[in-house]
DNA sequence: ACGGGTCATTCTTCATACGAAAGTATCTAT
DNA sequence: ATAGATACTTTCGTATGAAGAATGACCCGT
């Protein structure tokens, strides 16, 4: 059960106005008028100005006067910010995106389960064994399209993040959740063996053992195989 | 030459208090109220409280009511916003900050060095080249101490990022700036020979041979040489 | 001492107004 | 008729007064 979070109106509006860009239903070049958002949101000018303020921030919208304010493209949006990246859904992923992201994941989360590795305490353990045996029960229970599995490999990858005990890795291991939640969407109906199940226990098992190069190669060995899913799903789905 | 940028009054407030709440000459727990933020700014309502709504989005204060807008805790931060890492400077960098910087930096440097000389431009070579040209221009001409150093150190680690064609590791990396800026600080008195030029000649040459494995080992050398460095001059300030 | 209710303070939102910037249209001179 | 300058119009930017909501502090009766 989430907590439901009382919001301001600036803020719901950020996110109803920056979410809908993400996803592409505002189009680049769209001009918001602050007139037409008291319109259509029935608030003050006041509350419309702080939202575009805000979305201005975030290199999603430029205020012009005479024109309005115009939404930005794509290379012009803070990838790094918590809020486009938690916008950032499948729909939301260009393909040039997903590459950017792959490959800056493909030598970072080796590095995290080094560190993690090193550092772990007796919770991350917990945590991570939770993790791991939630996405194998749900495995070998309902077989490997359950949707529980994608969940478990996000708590997993969080799991290890908190466990390196380094703030700034954890923020920007972040930024590929939206990547797993793609990549679980298109693997989902490609794996048919319990491979990464495996990879992941190899991970977890040097980080239990605090090998930090036996974690960095499991790692490895796991996104190669990942990978590797991902480009025969992506041949599936073309054809 | 700077382009000089004219800025709004919220965004000019937004900078003002934010690079002193990072620098610590605000403290965390701090309380600012609206009120007092007008008088001190003389300006309107309006102004403030649209910075103090984009400092908020940053993580750097919290509003409430009753009592005012609290300076948050730096764990609070976002550490991911390209304005808060701007402000850090070596004041702002503790101890923490700076281990996990470096951290992320040691993994995440050799694989920039990489990508940029599997994909880099004929342009990035040019500007890889100026970047090492004034760093050892200013070294030989001026010794070792010379700030023209720290400033070419810097502008080779952006052609570098520029040379991926990644817009997220590019983003990523510019995180590092800070940290290049107080490493340049630190080291500046201890480095007494030309390593650091001659291993940056290896970067590039690399990159130029287009050659990513050879730019990898060559970045990883570098920063071991610079971690070194960063050492023995902290225990040299500390004695 | 304890619990409940009132009060005061500060943020939150609204409504309105004026100034500044920047396209657009119009007008004038040739 | 065209070029250039001028006036107009639109939208953002800033200021201000007022009402509402939230919440910590205080007071009072038990």
């Amino acid at each position: 059960m989430k907590t439901k979070i009382a919001r301001n109106l600036p803020t719901q509006i950020v996110h109803d106005i920056g979410s809908k860009i993400v996803h592409g239903e505002i189009a680049t070049g769209t001009i918001l008028t602050s007139d037409i958002l008291e319109e259509k949101f029935k608030v003050s000018r006041t509350v419309v100005r702080e939202a575009l303020k805000v979305l201005q921030d975030k290199g999603l919208t430029k205020a012009r006067t005479k024109t309005g304010t115009i939404v930005l493209e794509r290379s012009q949006w803070n990838l790094l910010d918590p809020d486009v990246i938690s916008w950032l859904q499948v729909s939301g992923l260009s393909p040039e995106l997903v590459r950017d992201l792959e490959e800056v994941r493909a030598s970072y989360e080796p590095w995290v389960a080094r560190i993690a590795a090193k550092r772990r305490g007796t919770k991350d353990v917990a945590d991570l064994t939770n993790a791991l045996k939630k996405m194998a029960d749900a495995f070998y229970d309902q077989g490997p399209t359950s949707p529980i599995i994608g969940e478990a490999d996000i708590a997993f990858h969080e799991a290890l993040l908190a466990a390196t005990q380094n703030e700034l890795m954890k923020r920007i291991g972040k930024l590929f959740i939206p990547l797993l939640k793609i990549r679980d969407d298109m693997v989902r109906h490609v794996v048919e063996d319990a491979d990464f199940i495996v990879q992941h226990q190899a991970v977890l098992d040097a980080v239990i053992d605090e090998d930090p190069d036996g974690a960095e190669i499991a790692m490895k060995a796991l996104l190669e195989t990942a990978a590797q899913a991902s480009q025969s799903a992506r041949k599936h789905k073309s054809r």
